[in-house]
DNA sequence: TGTACATCAGTGAACGCGCGTTCACTGATGTAC
DNA sequence: TGTACATCAGTGAACGCGCGTTCACTGATGTAC
């Protein structure tokens, strides 16, 4: 019977989602290696064993945490980017950075789980990748609609890229922005990584004793970045 | 007697140090939460209550092999600085920042122990403070030289700072650098967290897939951050 | 130079803890006829 | 609609492990006179 099997089913789908949401508390208030499966049972009312049920193993369950921390700062990456008129470009890059750092100041323990140090004897399997990866992909399509825009005039000005580097690039361009030069491309490299650094050192406390609260300098790493990958200005004037 | 003390303290300092090293090979080979007195003092042939002669506990041990990482790094920062003729910008940014890589890249676990994400249930002391200090003074130095050279034209130019950023970057300069204006010295800011942000991403697994291998994709950014940072280009024709 | 005492390094046993994982089991839910 | 069987969720006990830290102790090293 289909209504009944769903039930089990259901009650299966319910559980596997609590399990995730106790895990997640617990990453959230003690970090990624605390994160044991006998505390999460107990906050449950289970016992620990039952669990092996749910999560063949505390790796898989690492594993799907992780996946989950991907899913949101990538869906909430995307929404802000689409929250924006497609053509206002530097709106988007904004919205994009905003985006990241507010999910990160959020969720600081997920972020350093991604984005912090590998934790040791755990190696993310091959269903992380996907996930990963939309952060960056807004990026270059970001890219890819600034350089196909009139209002735009992304530089392809800079260091000559070695012929690696060329390669690389021209590999990223291919699968997601056909045509975007090496040049241009590069350049948003180095702001994705200007803008989780400037992340990361803001969460892991490095800025202390510098530009902290970060917020403006935020705000103004931003716009330099904005301007170092070659997105117009705010009020363009359509030619 | 003077010779005779100095043994017993001379021991002392020498077991200190071979504590460190072997907790340093378990770091590199495990991990910072991986690290344990009982292991390290099994592999020193000790028992682990004998440790506790040596650091009051564990996170104290931590501590200590913190500031070691910063002097580390810090001191290798300051010797490739220090290798190239000082009127040379460029080469010494290029320098420092060759030397956080290959720093980062030969150490990855100590990097990970001070730039990835904190330990959790452990706040760095004080202590740690000046010793982490040592790579970003050697950059704003760096831009101090470069703002007094007349070779170099760091650009003031760029998006406008808020009060609350010029402030804050008037107070790093009045210590280190009194009268470099907060637009360039805000630029070395954004050069530095993008340093470390991809160096980050280097070793975190992050580039997977983009520049990795990543020797060229560095050194092309390195490039544009010196630009970017307002350096004069290799050849300065001097005036 | 020799003796009496104080300091210190290292021992070994113990405390109390929490962890991941396995396994044989019970009882409820679902399926086939 | 009812019964016989199969599947599945959750239990409870147990295994074996390693950890940080404390404490009373022994014996060696250092100090003062």
């Amino acid at each position: 019977m289909n209504a009944s099997r769903t039930a089990r089913e259901r009650a299966r789908a319910e559980l596997t989602q609590e399990i995730k949401e106790e895990a997640r508390r617990q990453l959230a208030a003690e970090g990624a290696q605390r994160l044991s499966l006998r505390a999460v049972a107990r906050e449950l009312g289970m016992v620990s064993s039952a669990l092996y049920r749910y999560f063949p193993s505390r790796d898989d369950l690492l594993t799907a945490l992780i996946i989950d921390a991907y899913e949101s700062i990538g869906a909430r990456v995307e929404a802000a980017d689409a929250a924006r008129p497609p053509a206002d470009l530097r709106g988007r890059w904004r919205a994009i950075s905003q985006a990241v750092r507010e999910w990160a100041l959020t969720h600081p323990h997920e972020y350093a789980l991604v984005y912090g140090s590998p934790v040791p004897g755990y190696s993310a399997p091959q269903e992380t990748v996907v996930p990963a990866s939309r952060v960056p992909i807004a990026l270059v399509k970001l890219a890819r609609d600034a350089w196909a825009s009139p209002t735009s005039a992304p530089s392809t000005e800079g260091p000559p890229l070695s012929p690696t580097l060329a390669a690389q690039a021209e590999q990223v361009a291919a699968a997601l922005a056909p045509g975007l030069p090496g040049p241009v491309l590069t350049r948003y490299i180095i702001g994705w990584t200007q803008l989780f650094g400037m992340i990361s050192f803001e969460l892991f406390g490095h800025l202390v004793g510098s530009v902290d609260p970060a917020d403006d300098f935020f705000a103004h790493a931003v716009e330099h970045m904005a301007d170092f990958v070659g997105l117009p200005a705010d009020t363009p004037s359509p030619s």
